[in-house]
Formats: structure tokens, sequence, C-alpha cells
DNA sequence: AAGCTCTGCTTTTTT
DNA sequence: AGCAGAGCTT
């Protein structure tokens, strides 16, 4: 079997030689091309294993592999393909020494957070002004993924004046020491680390570049220049083939830099650009939308998509009274659809926010519709949830501050004084038994403290039953102060369920902070036909026969937060966009006056200044364009 | 030192 | 409206 290619297309799947860039307009083939080029390296006698395949998600990842395996059998299989976290964390494990990385952990954002909680603490008088945790997790990972150093990058971008960048600086240090300590890798050391040893270790370099013939990467556009440099440091002899779309950038807030772009062929000498222009997916009323939106941009975009489909459904635009209304609409009429013989996947809901679909998820509940909720809140973020890992990760490592913090809290008469008192004692322990035996001693009347962490181990080698073990052993402590706990406990289910399809307790745990798994897909793991519900950022790269782009309204485009950040607001513009271009056949735009009605704090944000005046991106939208209604 | 109660602040997007 | 942190009580 073969895909079938457009001259275009077939010119970049063929090229022979450089490395190449393909700028490639949303709906114009991407993932087709790459797979392509995969198959027609391998059809050539590139071994599979010499692929370096770099996706923007494990999905992404997944869909090429299965697809390849169509085209190309088992070889596909063969190849490399996974996000540059899952790429260079995989590596590293193969030369733990190499990288320094032997027991070390990957933690994530939430771990991250409390940790910086942890190192702030000190430096900060009780009601002192001073940038929370998260804000300086922030600020923190965004300066390494720009590979800048923290002080510069506060200095020149921020407006925090000289004392606190001062003091903030401390607190990295003292939270650069605690994950020393702990043994900790969170998100940005991944790919720093990887990065690091890649430029200054020679050896290890000219074994790693020995390895590929080919890389191909997804999205360029939001690469960031630590995995610029990752992708630099991996290249000759390998050949880049990247793949990417200026008009479809929107991870700038994670230093995504698309002068990855933009200067390819400055930065890689003897490279060439190839273009992809003709759009597959969508009808044309769709794309005039979508043109429409980013010829109102200041920015110069340089893009008119042109359907290859042709004319079909001019895009409805549908104006509700309430978000409930909005939701309880979308809810029926996808009933309608399915009623009328469409399958529930060919359906997708897009939102700005996890948040911004509570309403349409109460709906889809209550009106029995499966659907999949793609990003936003995961099953492993749950805190019921966190408390059931750390007990498990506490049994898995002695050095694991946070997980026995969690806990030793959970029971009762037990605060942060004590756990940090007994943590102190043993995390010089070298193995799991002296931790025990230290906590025996020191707490001789709670024996049943050490009998969650003598669980686990018993039973190490079958993650499930290390799991269904554990849940039953704390849930009696957690009955009493979590709310809803039936509802609650059903995650415990779930979570063994998943536990599964794992080997070791270590690679399900590491899987699922890598590769956050959100409960509705978890509930639904084995259901093929469902509606997805889905973040716009999770959504690049997909598509689906009917979109239904929910609260296009003041407020979420461009979103209150970045209102009078020109770069922001421009990234906003290019979520919509990316939103838009999604939809094959049908675009259903919903929106309510449910904004007016937002708590005080939310309409004051509301009447900060666009810096083009125009706070809603839809304003002027001519009524040519879309079939406008108003419901409810 | 733990645990409860009240206040005030928050809500973008993700590996 | 829901949660985290401060401060007060046990």
């Amino acid at each position: 079997m073969c895909l079938e290619l457009n001259d275009e297309q077939r010119v970049a799947v063929e090229h022979n030689g450089g490395h190449v860039l393909v700028l490639a307009g949303a709906g114009t083939g991407k993932t087709r091309t790459i797979i392509a080029r995969a198959a027609y390296l391998i059809r050539t006698g590139v071994e599979p294993n010499r692929i370096l395949a770099m996706t923007f998600t494990r999905r992404a990842a997944r869909e090429l592999t299965d697809r390849l395996g169509k085209i190309v059998g088992p070889a596909s299989l063969g190849v490399i393909a996974g996000t540059f976290h899952h790429f260079c964390l995989f590596t590293m494990r193969r030369m733990p020494k190499r990288f320094g990385i032997e027991s070390a952990s990957v933690i994530d954002r939430d771990d991250q957070t409390q940790l910086m909680k942890l190192a702030r603490g000190p430096f900060v008088a009780p009601k002192e002004q001073f940038p929370k945790a998260s804000e300086l997790v922030n600020v923190y990972s965004y300066a390494r993924n720009t590979n800048r150093p923290v002080r510069e990058h506060l200095n020149k971008h921020t407006d925090y004046d000289a004392d606190t960048i001062e003091k903030m600086c401390q607190v990295f240090a003292a939270y650069e020491e605690r994950k020393r300590k702990n043994a900790y890798l969170d998100y940005d050391d991944i790919l720093f680390r990887f990065a690091k040893v890649l430029h200054e270790n020679q050896e290890v370099r000219r074994v790693l570049i020995t390895l590929y013939d080919h890389i191909l990467v997804d999205e360029m556009q939001d690469t960031n220049p630590l995995q610029w440099l990752i992708l630099d440091g991996l290249r000759d002899p390998a050949k880049l083939f990247c793949v990417g779309d200026d008009a479809q950038s929107i991870y700038a807030f994670r230093g995504a830099d698309f002068q990855n772009v933009h200067s390819f062929t400055q930065r890689v000498p003897g490279s060439v650009v190839l273009k992809l222009q003709q759009n597959y997916r969508s009808k044309q009323e769709i794309l005039n939308v979508a043109n429409w939106l980013l010829k109102q941009s200041p920015l110069e975009y340089d893009k008119e998509l042109r359907a290859h489909r042709g004319k079909g459904i001019k895009p409805r635009l549908i104006e509700f009274e309430s978000d409930l209304d909005e939701a309880n609409w979308i809810a029926e009429d996808l009933i309608r659809r399915h009623e009328e013989g469409a399958g529930w996947r060919d359906h997708m809901i897009l939102t700005r926010t996890a948040w911004g679909s509570r309403a349409l998820e109460a709906s889809l509940i209550e009106k029995r519709i499966p659907y999949e909720f793609i990003g936003g809140m995961g099953l492993l973020q749950a805190a019921h949830v966190k408390d059931l890992l750390a007990l498990i990760r506490s049994a898995a490592s002695q050095r694991d501050e946070l997980a026995w913090a969690r806990y030793l809290t959970l029971w009762p008469k037990i605060g942060d004084k004590t756990a940090e008192r007994l943590i102190a004692g043993m995390s010089v322990l070298p193995r799991l038994e002296d931790v025990l035996a230290h906590l025996r001693s020191a707490l001789p009347k709670r024996l049943d403290i050490v009998r969650g962490p003598e669980i686990v181990r018993k039973h190490w080698e079958e993650p499930p039953m290390a799991i269904a073990e554990s849940a039953k052993f704390i849930s009696p402590l957690m009955e009493e102060y979590y709310e809803r706990w039936e509802a609650r406990r059903k995650d415990f289910d779930l979570l063994v369920r998943i536990a599964e399809r794992h080997k070791s307790l270590p690679e399900f745990l590491e899987t699922y902070t890598l590769d956050p798994i959100s409960t509705t897909t978890a509930l639904h793991l084995d259901v093929e036909d469902k509606v997805a519900l889905i973040t716009v950022h999770s959504a690049k790269g997909t598509e689906a026969k009917v979109c239904y782009l929910i609260r296009v309204e003041p407020g979420q485009y461009p979103h209150v937060r970045s209102l009078g950040d020109r770069d922001e607001e421009e990234e906003d513009r290019r979520v919509l966009y990316v939103a838009m271009t999604r939809a094959k056949d049908e675009l259903i735009i919903t929106r309510s006056n449910s904004y007016a009605s937002m708590p005080v704090f939310w309409g004051g944000a509301m009447a900060a200044h666009s810096y083009g005046g125009t706070a809603y991106f839809l304003q002027d939208l001519p009524d040519s364009l879309v079939e406008k209604e108003v419901l409810g």
C-alpha cells in the first residue's frame, strides 16, 4: 500500500540530500507527509531504527506508528517515535551514568510546585509580597526552556525589582539543591541534562550521532531553544526533516520560538525550504473564516488557504443566553446527528480552557453521550490519587521527600513538622528496610504507618495488585476528609485497570508523569466510538468532520490574561485559527453572554484594553462568512 | 504541633 | 465559587 501524494508533497517526501524544512499550512497533509517520508526512507533501504521521529504529544507518536504500520507493516515498530521528553529520557536511561541520572525519578508540575514552595519558605516572611511558588515555577521553567540564565531572563523580560530578583535567584538555588538531594528530574531537566551532555561530552555525542540517519520533526514552530539545541546536536550526518507552520505557533508561553522556523536556512547550512499549500482537510467556507481571521492581524502571515475539497456548508455562529443553554444545545445536536447515523467519533468539541468546558461536560454526562476529555486535569492530579501514588512512591525510594511527606501527613496527628523530622532522619539510610526500621523505632505506637510501604513492597512485581491493596489500605484514612468519597473511590479502580498494562511500578509512574491521562480517557479506554472534548492546544494535528468551537466570546478569544500584550493576543488569534482549521465538513461556533455575569475580579480584568482596541476577535466578522443565529 | 475556621485571592494553554 | 494560607484554638 502507498499514500497518495500531490506534487509538492512528493518533492518533500523524496527529497534527497540535505536538511529540509517543510512549511505546511493547516490541513495541507503535514502528518501524511511525515509518514510518507518515513515509509519512503524505509523502502529505499534505511533501517527503521535509524529513523527518529519527534512528535509533539504521545498521541501523535502513536498515530504516526499506527498509520506507518498500515503502509510498511511491522517495520514501523522499529522507528523511534516520541516527544522530545520521551526520547531524551529513553536515551539517558540507556546510559544513566553518562548522564548522571542513575536513581533519578521524574516529577510533574505539581511536585515541582510543592518543592518550590519548600524552597521558598525560608526566604519569605509571613505576609511579605513575593511571587508564589507556581509563579516561580513558571518563570524558572520559561528561562530554562529558552536556555537563558534565570537572572538574565528576570532582568530583561520581567518587571520585578532588583531585590526581588536577587531573592528569587536564591530561592531557585535552594530549589535546585533540593532537587539534587531528592534525585528528582523535573520536565526541564530532562531536556536540559540531555542537551548539556550532548554538547559538552564529545564521547557521548560521537555515540549518539551514529545512531540515526534521519530525524523527522513535527510541529517545528512549537519547538523551543532547548529543543533546538538537541536537534542541532544530533544532526550531521543525520538529516533533519522538519515540518511546521508559523500560523499555528501556540506555545510561546512554553518558550517556543518560531525563529526555529524563520531562520532555519541560516542556522542549517545547505538546507532547503519547501512549501505545502493545498488544503485537503476543510471545505472552502471553513477556510474563508480562518483566512479572514488571520488577515485581521497586523502580522503578515502570508497565508491564504485554498480548499481542494471545494465548496460545502457555511459555518454557523450561534449565540445563546447562557453557557448552560449552549451546552444543552450542543448535547442535543450531537444526539440528533447520532440518531441520523453519524458516529460519535466524527465530532470534536474544542475549548480554550479546560475549565471553560464544565457546563458542557455536565450536559454530556447527563445525556449519556460517550466522550473523552483530552487535555486538562488528569486523573493523576486528583488529590486522593496523589495520596495513593505517594504511598507507592515512598516504597520505591526513601529519598522521595515529597512522597513521604504526603504519605505521612495522611495519618492523624502527623503534620508537616513531624513528617519533616522523620524524613530528615531517614533520607540518609540506604535501604527501604532501614527506613522502615527507623520509622518503627521513632513511632512505636503507630506500626500501622509502616504497613503501607510493606504492602506495596509485597506486591512490587504486580502493579495492579500493589495499587488495589494499597488503595484498600489507605482508603479508611481518606474517607473522613474527602467530600463525595464514593465518587473518588472509583478512580482507584480505574488506576488498577491502567496498571494492568504495565510491567513495573516505576515504569507505570514514569509513563503517566510524562504523559498525563485524563479521567474520561481512563474510563473509556476501550470505547472506540466517542466524542472528543479537547483543549485547542491538545487538538493540534487532529481533525474531525464536525467541530464545535465553544465559548468563543470576549474574555476567551483573546483570553483576558492576554489583553494588552501584543504577542499574547496574537498567539490567542492563532489558537482560534488552529481551532477553526480542525473542521473538515462543518464548523459550529458557539458563544453566550455568560461572561457578563462573571464574578467581580473577572469583570474587572475584562475592562483591560486590547492593544489593538478590539477585545474580541469575531467582533467584525462579516455576515457573509457565517450563518448567524440567536437561540435560547 | 495539629487541626480548624475564616478570609482573600484566583482561572490559560502543556511536556 | 472553591481553595490555599493565615491565624486562632486545642
